[in-house]
RNA sequence: GCCUCAGUAGCUCAGUUGGUUAGAGCGGCGGACUGUUAAUCCGUAGGUCGAAGGUUCGAGCCCUUCCUGAGGCGCCA
């Protein structure tokens, strides 16, 4: 039986004076005297004062940067500047050492790409633990939030045999053999004879199966894995990321942009809340390293506040026939600055949309009635016929953080709808009887969970705030 | 998929108009020191210059192709 204390709660009330155990990997190690010790129970470090002449000379040449140790000691007031309290040490057991010639990690900041190469350590350094104690923090905030507003959690599948979600390219799911695959008559590769029956894939969106739980539970929400085989090179996609969809009945629009605000204000509140210590290091963290770059190329404002400022003001709301106009009305219109066209039809461009949200507006933005042309088949059609009630919530440096509708639930209007936009009825008969039997007014949205815990530590690259990300070409660990 | 940039020591980088034996800081290793805070000081090892071709008397440097990475765009969350 092991006993020890976490050096995050023993920090908060410090038994000083007492003598504790606390385990952990060794952060620094200075002067054959000083070891600083983390557990990961939080940010908080502990230092450790080792006496030479206490232990042998074998337990000394052990400790090194990232080795594991125990330590048994006396908690005291420290009498060095860095910190209150020290453990002076009178036991010390080294679990695991590291031989530093060949061990990848050093004591000193490091790039994100090579920390990515050995995904096997980053967590152990001060930055990427940070990283995921908040994705710890958004992903319980996220339950929390939704079970106490009577949301239910629905596990909607993973493989899914629809081909008809239009949500992007998907990944495959088979067990045929590659090199000899059953073949029908006209050549073509026979499915019927698959695991499944049929042609299956991971899924893109869970929404659709939300739909189902939401006409008749009311309120539910899905937070799984999500997967698209898209080519993307950008610090924004991944192809396996996960996704946070509620879908509610008697609900229209509006009160999806409500339920959409509010929920982010929640995860952000939560973060602010509970997890300063990591928000600080991670907000100093940003300063230091933005400290040489040119002033308009520095964030706006540090990160803190800027998650502050966030929750406190209402989002912009307009819609995208607005949006439209205000770019046009812009100056970098007048001065065709802009690479992309702006007219209405057009969809919004990163460039529109970040000129809106971190130019104008300085705050997130939700632009809602998009032309139906480039949206959903499943999106409500609006009373002009042209537009659809859709929303996207745009964030500062993130762009699309939130995409939502109120769904079509009028069952002519949908078959329309399906036709015009090529979709096979018959692939998706059960989705249609949802509005021949008891349909009504609903709406959901989708929350891509990597782009919110982005936004929250201030990374700028979504593969680091996901622990091992799968991205084309890359699928390590 | 498109565009731009990059690939030199374990890490981060320098390497001049193509010219002798490819450098620095950090880290490692050996030693000293022991109230340190990215500890400090002395010494020392370490490189198929992403890969394959080509041009040249001579290529880290120029050309071609490929691979990998970063950033931007598109697609989206």
């Amino acid at each position: 039986m092991i006993h020890r204390r976490e050096i995050r709660p023993l920090l908060q009330h410090p038994p000083t004076g007492e003598t504790v155990t606390v385990m952990g990997w060794v952060r620094a190690w200075r002067g054959n005297r000083f070891m600083v010790l983390g557990d990961g129970s939080g940010p908080e470090t502990l230092q450790i004062v080792v006496n030479g002449e206490d232990f042998d000379e074998d337990t000394i040449r052990a400790i090194g940067f990232h080795a594991c140790v125990g330590v048994t000691g006396e908690l005291v007031a420290s009498q060095g500047s860095g910190q209150s309290v020290e453990v002076i040490a009178k036991e010390i057991t080294v679990f695991g050492g590291t031989d530093l010639s060949t061990y990848p990690l050093q004591a000193k900041s490091q790039t994100m790409e090579f920390l990515r190469d050995n995904a096997q350590f980053r967590m152990r350094t001060n930055t990427m633990a940070a990283v995921f104690r908040l994705r710890h923090a958004l992903a319980f905030a996220v339950n929390k939030y939704f079970n106490d507003r009577n949301f239910y959690y629905l596990h909607t599948p993973i493989i899914t045999g629809n081909d008809a979600e239009g949500a992007g390219e998907m990944f495959r799911v088979t067990t045929l053999d590659p090199h000899d695959p059953p073949r029908t008559e006209e050549g073509t590769v026979d499915y019927g004879q698959d695991f499944f029956g049929k042609g299956t894939h991971l899924t893109v969106s869970g929404q659709l199966q939300a739909e189902i739980g939401a006409l008749a539970m009311g309120k539910v929400y899905t937070f799984g894995p999500t997967f698209r085989a898209e080519n993307s090179h950008t610090t924004r996609h991944l192809s396996e990321f996960w996704m946070i969809e509620p879908e509610i009945a008697f609900a229209d629009i509006d009160n999806d942009m409500d339920l959409a605000e509010d929920f982010l204000k929640y995860l952000i509140n939560h973060c602010l809340d509970n997890y300063r210590a990591d928000l600080e290091f991670l907000d100093e963290r940003i300063q230091q390293s933005e400290k040489n770059l040119k002033a308009d190329l520095r964030r706006p404002m540090g990160l803190i506040e800027m998650l502050e400022f966030t929750v406190k003001d209402d989002f912009a709301r307009i819609t995208y026939t607005e949006a439209i106009d205000l770019i046009q009305r812009s100056k970098p219109y007048k001065k065709k600055k802009f690479e992309f066209p702006v007219e209405w039809g057009t969809d919004l461009q990163a460039e529109h949309e970040r000129w809106l949200v971190e130019k104008h507006f300085k705050k997130p933005v939700i632009v809602r009635d998009y032309p139906k042309d480039f949206k959903a088949f499943y999106m409500r059609l609006n009373d002009d016929n042209k537009t659809v009630a859709a929303m996207d919530i745009l964030f500062p440096f993130i762009g699309e953080m939130v995409g939502g509708s109120q769904r079509e639930e009028r069952e002519d209007v949908l078959r329309q709808r399906m036709q015009e936009m090529d979709v096979h009825e018959d692939a998706l008969a059960w989705y249609l009887q949802l509005r021949t039997f008891g349909g009504c007014p609903h709406a959901g949205f989708g929350l891509g969970f990597e782009r919110m815990v982005m936004f929250v530590t201030g990374m700028g690259n979504i593969r680091d705030v996901i622990p091992f990300p799968r991205a084309p070409k890359s699928a390590d660990f």
